[in-house]
DNA sequence: TCTGGGGTCCTAGGACCC
DNA sequence: TCTGGGGTCCTAGGACCC
């Protein structure tokens, strides 16, 4: 029905997203510098203007900006993940009104299909200009959930995301830019260094440099076929993006993950087993939940441990473990007992432990039942997948969080990461609601 | 003293097969 | 001395992203 419409991909971006959610409720500190950590307090991984005005980058450890942060009286955050979330649910919610189809792309941007959506050039064309449209959006955001956004759009993602980091920089696009435009994608082109497009890291845009490219119009204008030769399709199918030739669908359904990770840092070194036993059946724990909410099962598990690399002092041991499954399992007891097996196998005495982890892989759909293990006696003595016990424990853990855990995890978590400044949970906590008196 | 966590995709190379 | 060739599958590691 409608007749071929040029496609138009809109990426909607939070501006210093985790920043922002914590600013939403403590108006005190809007237009101050703020910071928040990572996991375990150590790195700054999202830092308001002020903070980047001041030359402090993405993901440096604390200590080493620790005069910075004094000498600016710069306010700091352990991060708090369940108001991020929560407040992304929110803007994702927003956004879905504005396209038929909507690509969650991470925690705090999102790709819209605005094809057919906006005007196509015609003066008469009765719709709004992208632009106006973009505009739009970003006003419609800020006022449902508070949270600022920028707009970029462009006929591919590749190019919605130059728009987006350009309304980011330049104060002039008032946080909106289309790239519909050849000539204007050209004169942007033409000012933006080639590390600035998505995915060019750092080693690709070193070789990039010494090969004498270095804008992004450089890169526009090199045959794919000789930067397939060089590098590899990855960058080849980047420079047909920058010339408006989509090679990276929207993806709007969202795909179960092919590999589960958790793993943390503890705050301080762990030199006894028990500890990392209690450490990893709680990984294993989280991780299976993970799967089950997705209605997966995974057949390989892996369990890794490792002591602080960035402290040569210490004597370096790093190690991790892999058994793969006859079956597919979701079964928290299950996955924890495998673990520990692995965890066994792979911990040496003498040591202190700064970091492990359990990672679940060859992950498949539940459907199929769980069939008894017929093959192995090896696994014979570990409990049988039980859906319904799991789907208990999933209810009532929805309904109260954290209620209820297998034993294995242990009580006192003395490795527990350290989180010294963390918000209260404002939107997702009965006890973090904010008070207002009268 | 203090350095995060969770993902994806691609490619080269080995194992194996005919 | 001379020791094929091509296909598939799997995995580890690299690079990148947020």
């Amino acid at each position: 029905m409608t007749t071929s419409q040029p496609p138009l991909l809109a990426l909607v971006d939070c501006n210093n997203f985790y920043v922002s959610c914590e600013r939403l409720f403590r108006p005190d500190l809007t237009g101050k510098p703020v910071a928040v950590l990572s996991n375990n307090d150590g790195c700054i991984v999202a830092r308001s203007q002020e903070v980047k005005d001041l030359g402090i980058k993405m993901g440096v450890p604390l200590y080493q900006v620790q005069p910075l942060v004094k000498q600016h009286q710069i306010t700091l955050f352990s991060s708090n993940y369940a108001l991020y979330a929560d407040m992304s649910a929110r803007v994702m919610a927003v956004l879905e009104a504005f396209a038929p189809r909507l690509e969650i792309y991470s925690i705090d941007e999102a790709f819209l299909d605005l094809t057919g959506v906006c005007r196509n050039g015609h003066p008469q064309d009765a719709r709004q200009t992208p632009t106006a449209y973009g505009q739009q959006i970003k006003q419609t955001v800020l006022r449902a959930t508070g949270i600022p956004v920028c707009v970029g759009m462009g006929p591919t993602k590749t190019l919605a995301k130059l728009a987006n980091h350009a309304a980011k920089k330049w104060p002039h696009t008032h946080g909106v830019l289309d790239l519909s435009n050849p000539r204007r994608r050209e004169k942007l082109m033409r000012l933006v260094p080639v590390k600035e497009v998505w995915g060019i890291g750092p080693r690709t845009a070193l070789k990039l440099n010494q090969l004498g490219i270095h804008t992004v119009w450089e890169l526009a204008n090199q045959p794919p076929q000789a930067m397939q030769a060089q590098f590899n399709r990855v960058v080849a199918d980047i420079v047909k993006e920058l010339n408006g030739n989509a090679c990276l669908a929207l993806d709007d359904i969202a795909a179960g993950k092919q590999q589960i990770v958790c793993s943390r840092s503890f705050s301080r070194r762990q030199t006894d087993y028990p500890a990392l036993s209690q450490a990893v059946a709680e990984f294993a724990s989280r991780a299976a939940e993970k799967l089950r909410q997705q209605h997966s099962t995974a057949r390989c598990i892996t369990v890794f441990v490792r002591t602080n690399p960035f402290n040569p002092q210490e004597p370096q041991y790093q190690r991790a473990a892999s058994q793969k499954l006859a079956h597919g399992s979701q079964d928290t007891r299950r996955l924890i007992a495998i673990s520990h097996h692995l965890l066994a196998a792979i911990f040496k005495t003498g040591y202190g432990y700064q970091k492990c982890g359990v990672q679940l892989s060859h992950i498949g759909p539940a459907d199929s039942p769980a069939q008894a293990d017929w093959l192995g006696s090896a696994d014979s003595n570990l409990p049988e997948d039980n859906p319904a016990l799991m789907q208990t424990l999933d209810t009532i853990n929805r309904r109260f969080p954290k209620s209820l855990s297998i034993a294995a995890t242990g009580l006192d978590q003395g490795w527990q990461p350290k989180a010294e400044r963390r918000s209260p949970g404002y939107t997702t906590d009965w006890q973090g609601l904010v008070k207002v008196r009268c």
